[in-house]
Formats: structure tokens, C-alpha cells, sequence
DNA sequence: GTTTTATATCGTAATATTGCGATAAATAAT
DNA sequence: ATTATTTATCGCAATATTACGATATAAAAC
């Protein structure tokens, strides 16, 4: 149906995996690379850097602040979007977690 | 339209976002935590464990075994599957790249 | 005050994903 | 041989995602 049966699931397997379909797209990880890069960042370079269209980026960029990975600040005309330093750090350790909590010990087959 | 341009972005960028994706659905992380800590496994056990329909399980699996992250084989009347070691060792160093790559200075806002 | 610049939101189209019943295929059990 | 058991695949319905033009909004520049 299209529709995720949630309830299924415990609270850190959903979160874990809505925190993967924030970085599940391309541009989304290429926003997060050149903020990373720059620092300080506005919408526009994005535009340019990326090649989507404007209402595009802005739509990504919505999705990662509602993810927590980055936040922004309006300034003047623009928005400054930044990567959020401690909803970063929790997303590495929630991966690092997740991957290191499985003990692969040769496979099965 | 829903298809992503993946010719704008890197083959890296669009590798860590497919990543992303095949891990971005909580039945996908039960899985893989379930195949982790069983070590050993058949979708049978899967559909009673998730509460999901056994063509829904199916299809997960297929989606992690296209993302190389299990791997199964046949055993009988059964599928054996559990996780491929090596992609898993992969993905986590992938994560791990990824999110140390970014160092955050304080953030910009 | 009008025009430009920067970003967000709306509406819409195309495509993808999720889920499941039905059915197929292949082995195991009887 | 026939009947379970196990898994995969097909077909479909419901919902989600991706993308973009058009438009709204708000500050800056003139």
C-alpha cells in the first residue's frame, strides 16, 4: 500500500531507519557534503551547485531539518543552513551503533 | 515525478544514498538485527517474528540481497539466508567515512 | 514605493515504495 | 503419487517521493 506499518516496529528500529531515508537521496547527500565543506552556506549556491531546481533543493533541505541534520537561520534576504553538530554526531553514533552491534562471525552459508 | 536524477551526483554520492535507502525501512533494520543475532536463519521464522505478510518479507529480503547486504542459500525446501560479511563490513565503513568526513566547527548559525 | 533577490509553499505529474492476496515452483513428508 | 511446506513472483491498490513551474512572502536595493 505504500504505507509503513510502524507499529510493528520498536521506537529505535523506526528511528534508525528514518534516519537512513534522510541520507537515502543523492542530493541530500551532496547538500550535506558542501555544507559540510563551506560551513556557511545559502540556499542560492545550492541551486548552482546541485542543478535541481530551486523549489527541488528546498524541498531537501526541509527534509533534512525536519531530520535534525542541519539548521537555519535567516539572514537578511537569504537562510543560512548549517549542519546541527550534535543531531550530526547522533546520526554517526546511531550508525556506528547500529553496525557494530552485529557480530558477524563467518555467515552461515 | 519520483525518479531521482542520479546523473547530477557523484557515483559515491549516489552509492552512500542507495546505502541509505536499503537500510530506510524498519522492517529492513529488523531483519538485519534478527539474521544478526540468530546467525542462522529462514524467512519463516521472519514472518512470524514481524508480523508482516510472508510476500512483504519476501520482498525485503530480495531489496537487502540486491544491496548485498545478505546473502542466502538453499537448504532443502528452505532459504538460508544471513548477513553477507564483507558489504556489511562495507556499509559500516562507508556510514563511518561519511559522517567523520564532515568535521563541524561550532556550525555557522 | 517599486523592483530585485532569496526562499518557501502550492499544485501537479511522474515514478517508487509498501503491502498483500493469489499463485507458482520446488522440495519434503506421507 | 499426493499432499504439505517453504519461498518467490505476479498483479494490484494505496500511499510516498521526487521534481518542477507558478506563485507567495519577505527583506534588500534602488
Amino acid at each position: 500500500m505504500g504505507i509503513t506499518k510502524s507499529d510493528l516496529f520498536s521506537k529505535k528500529q523506526n528511528e534508525i531507519a528514518a534516519m537512513a531515508k534522510a541520507i537515502g537521496h543523492p542530493a541530500r547527500i551532496a547538500i550535506l557534503q558542501y555544507l559540510a565543506k563551506t560551513n556557511t552556506c545559502i540556499c542560492g549556491d545550492l541551486v548552482e551547485e546541485l542543478g535541481l531546481a530551486q523549489a527541488t533543493i528546498s524541498q531537501h533541505l526541509k527534509e533534512l531539518k525536519t531530520a535534525g541534520l542541519i539548521q537555519g537561520s535567516i539572514e537578511g534576504a537569504s537562510v543560512c543552513y548549517c549542519i546541527h553538530p550534535g543531531n550530526w554526531k547522533k546520526f554517526r553514533e546511531q550508525f556506528a551503533g547500529f553496525f557494530s552491534d552485529v557480530n558477524i562471525q563467518g555467515g552461515c552459508c
